[in-house]
DNA sequence: AGGGAAGTCGGTGGTACTCC
DNA sequence: GGAGTACCACCGACTTCCCT
């Protein structure tokens, strides 16, 4: 199996920073993969022997659990109160003998460690999962091809890459940077990215543009930030100092905010009043809209199954709750007086409570994604209470996923129902305690960290089968069909209501045995009556794509409407609505890629300022030529852009396929294979004809780069941007290496 | 009221497939 | 072979409903 011991990690972030010198580092890097290895055959070997004696155990014990519950539903019908509440009990008895077993839980982690190191677990079992699905799944014809497929040379590359930002995890640093760890020729201080500032150079260069007002790029905050980790005396020039595309320029005032989403706020920890507000309102806005819709969907749609509805339970005396709505939690919420805090991280406020609150009393609170700042906030807070409770990571997480008796908690520890809720809410002091509760509990999924085996494989026709089957027995009891199923709440759900529409794609064959479901949904290609058909129930319904996929007759799930509208329609449909003469037609040619589209979309995505790839908003990509494109279209293509930038690079320093060319952003000084990589990029963007260029330094072979890049161009880009990149003024920059055309 | 779970929507990364 | 399209799976946020 591919669980990685805890101890592996450890060993990672031991070993994630280690000095600078180049063979040592090799040599340090062998031995970390042979250690890894050999830990890993003595574990298999182990666990062969003792027949996975640990977890195994504690396994079966949940598994006890689990068909323990299954049976109690058994002996009842599936809706009567006794049977739930025996159902609960033997949840309660799993939970109890999985504890008993004691091998169920993970090894001790180092103090501090925490939800970091789980994460990385995480991820790498996933890795693992991901890699011996692809053997089982293979087909004899898959296994034929697959030897040599660039595809699975793809996924190599990205194992390392995904290796080194497990590692950077642990040592604590931003992932995004991983890549530079090995293939730095520069210090890396572990935590000098984890700041609020793209990079070194920004600051400096942010400080400078503080001093006047400045010709900028939108968001532009003095550096090239993704594409540079500028340092002055490396890189003496920035955007300002280059002729850019006028439409591309917008005057701002100094310390004109980032409003890139991503980007960690310096502030962030605790929200400043300020932003606050700002998140409140357009929160406030996007919810009402959402609210409205969702009041608009119930009168519309048929009633909802829920669960007690779905087994037949209408002849319950349970009357149906109490609205609060509008009473600020009945008594339970004094009138705000200013300061909402106490009332924030104490009381469990709906949504209701909370909107009526911010709308009557301007309160305010923090809502949207939690930041990296917040997430450390409340993973000190955890360590904390763990620590003071004298409690082990397992206990932990039983304790955060036991309900009811608080003596059914391990270790004697009898705290108030909320106690540590309230606590970690404190701990921001401008979320919501339910917000906290509902984002903290994702770290601690009801089935425990090993839920779902089958984590990131394919549903396979039998499972899909197996779920309907579930759904048909269990109802909507996502939890316990994930037990039954061996995935994971969310998963179950998601594929039921989004990949199989609710099971229609599965109505003729849900039966044991039964023959092989019928299929409803549709694939492949759009035709235009559907593309039609989508626009116009968009426009009828908005974005509410369970009532668009049902008026479809459910021939496209709500998943693929949503994709297909948000990913490649709506930004064409709203370049036709604001260019009417555009519309000549067939809409899917609506749009071209414009002469230059390259460059304006390096320009574009330089515009905002991303810290590294995965920073790159692409719906923030305001340049209106190339906007209309979409988020995905413009992914693609900047992908396929920076693959052939890192080709150029390959060719120019003589590397092999398998070294990896570093893009991660930014650092305290620019790594050697990145500047070589941005001055392929940056040339390539000049090559298609922007007015863009960069100094560059002694250590690019820039001719050569050059070449390589023009040969590695794609026939497209040759017809659309060749002719206008012959155009182009000779020598906007100057530089020591800098290409002159 | 407190706590838990389901329903829904949206963001994102990855990748298979088709078209040119 | 590159560009574009479509699909999938996971994750997260939020609201609403349900249960104790």
């Amino acid at each position: 199996m591919g669980k990685r011991h805890r101890s592996d990690a450890a060993t990672d972030a031991a070993t994630a920073v280690e000095p600078a010198d180049e063979g040592a580092r090799k040599a340090a890097k062998k031995q970390r993969k042979e250690e890894k290895k050999r830990k890993r055959l003595d574990k298999d070997a182990a666990a062969a022997e003792a027949g996975t004696a640990g977890t195994a155990e504690a396994d079966q014990a949940g598994l006890n659990g689990a068909q323990g519950e299954q049976d109690a539903g058994d002996e009842n019908t599936s809706d009567d109160r006794a049977a739930r509440k025996a159902a609960k009990a033997a949840r309660k008895e799993a939970k109890k003998a999985a504890k008993a077993a004691g091998n169920n839980a993970p090894p001790e982690q180092p103090a501090g460690s925490g939800i970091d190191s789980e994460q990385v677990e995480k991820k790498k079992r996933k890795k693992d999962r991901k890699g011996k699905g692809k053997e089982v799944e293979a087909t004899p014809e898959q296994d034929e091809t697959a030897t040599v497929s660039p595809v699975k040379e793809k996924r190599k590359k990205s194992k390392k890459r995904q290796a080194a930002a497990d590692a950077a995890i642990q040592a604590g640093i931003d992932p995004s940077l991983a890549s530079l760890l090995d293939d730095r020729d520069f210090p890396v201080y572990p935590g000098a990215f984890n700041g609020g500032v793209s990079n070194a150079g920004a600051s400096t260069s942010a400080a400078a543009a503080a001093a006047e007002p400045e010709v900028a790029y939108p968001n532009f905050n003095g550096s090239f930030g993704y594409f540079s980790a500028v340092q002055p005396h490396h890189y003496s020039q920035t955007l300002q100092d280059i002729p850019v595309d006028p439409s591309l320029i917008e005057v701002r005032a100094p310390n004109h905010a980032s409003t890139s989403a991503s980007l960690p706020d310096p502030q962030d920890p605790i929200v400043s009043p300020t932003v606050e507000h700002e998140v409140r309102l357009e929160d406030g806005e996007k919810r009402k809209a959402k609210d409205d819709k969702g009041k608009k969907k119930k009168a519309d749609a048929p009633p909802k199954k829920r669960k007690r509805a779905a087994a037949g339970e209408e002849g319950t005396t349970r009357t149906k709750r109490k609205k609060t709505q509008g009473t600020l939690g009945a008594e339970g919420v004094e009138a705000a007086k200013g300061d909402f805090t106490e009332q924030l991280v104490t009381k469990w406020l709906r949504a209701a409570d909370l909107k009526k609150l911010a709308d009557e009393h301007g309160a305010t609170y923090k809502s949207g994604k939690f930041s990296k700042a917040e997430d450390d906030t409340l993973r000190a807070a955890i360590e904390a209470f763990r620590a003071e409770q004298d409690l082990t990571q397992d206990e932990l997480a039983t304790l955060f996923n036991t309900k009811g008796d608080p003596k059914a908690k391990p270790n004697g520890v009898v705290a108030p129902q909320n106690e540590i809720w309230t606590r970690l809410a404190r701990s921001l002091g401008n979320r919501p305690l339910s917000a906290v509760y509902t984002h903290v509990k994702l770290w601690y999924p009801v089935g425990g960290k090993d839920e779902a085996e089958k984590k990131g494989e394919k549903w396979t026709k039998e499972e899909d089968e197996a779920l309907a089957r579930a759904v048909k027995e269990l109802g909507n009891s996502w939890v316990r069909i994930g037990q039954e199923l061996g995935r994971s709440r969310d998963s179950c759900k998601d594929r039921w209501t989004k990949q199989l529409q609710n099971g229609a794609v599965l109505k003729a064959g849900t039966g044991a045995g039964g023959a092989a479901p019928a299929t409803v949904k549709k694939q492949g290609k759009w035709s235009e009556e559907e593309e039609e058909q989508l626009r116009k129930l968009y426009k009828k319904h908005g974005a509410q794509w369970t009532v668009i996929s049902a008026e479809m007759g459910g021939a496209r799930t709500s998943t693929q409407c949503r994709t297909k509208w948000t990913d490649y329609l709506q930004r064409r449909e709203e370049k036709k609505e604001n260019e009417p003469a555009a519309d000549k037609g067939d809409a899917a040619n609506l749009w071209h890629w414009p002469k230059e589209g390259s460059a304006r979309l390096v320009h574009a995505i330089a515009a905002l300022d991303p810290k590294d790839k995965t920073d790159i908003d692409y719906k923030k990509v305001s340049d209106p030529e190339i906007a209309p494109q979409g988020a995905k279209n413009l992914r693609d293509r900047f992908r396929r852009l920076m693959e052939s930038a890192e080709k150029s690079v390959r060719e120019e320093k003589g590397m092999d396929e398998e070294d990896e060319v570093a893009f991660a952003g930014s650092s305290t000084l620019p790594s050697r294979s990145r500047r070589l990589t941005d001055a392929a990029l940056f040339r390539a963007g000049r090559h298609h004809g922007a007015t863009l260029g960069r100094v560059s330094n002694a250590d690019v072979a820039p001719r050569q780069a050059q070449a390589s890049f023009e040969g590695g161009q794609s026939r497209r880009f040759a017809k659309t941007d060749k002719v206008e990149a012959s155009r182009l003024p000779k020598g906007q920059v100057e530089g020591a290496g800098f290409v002159e055309r």
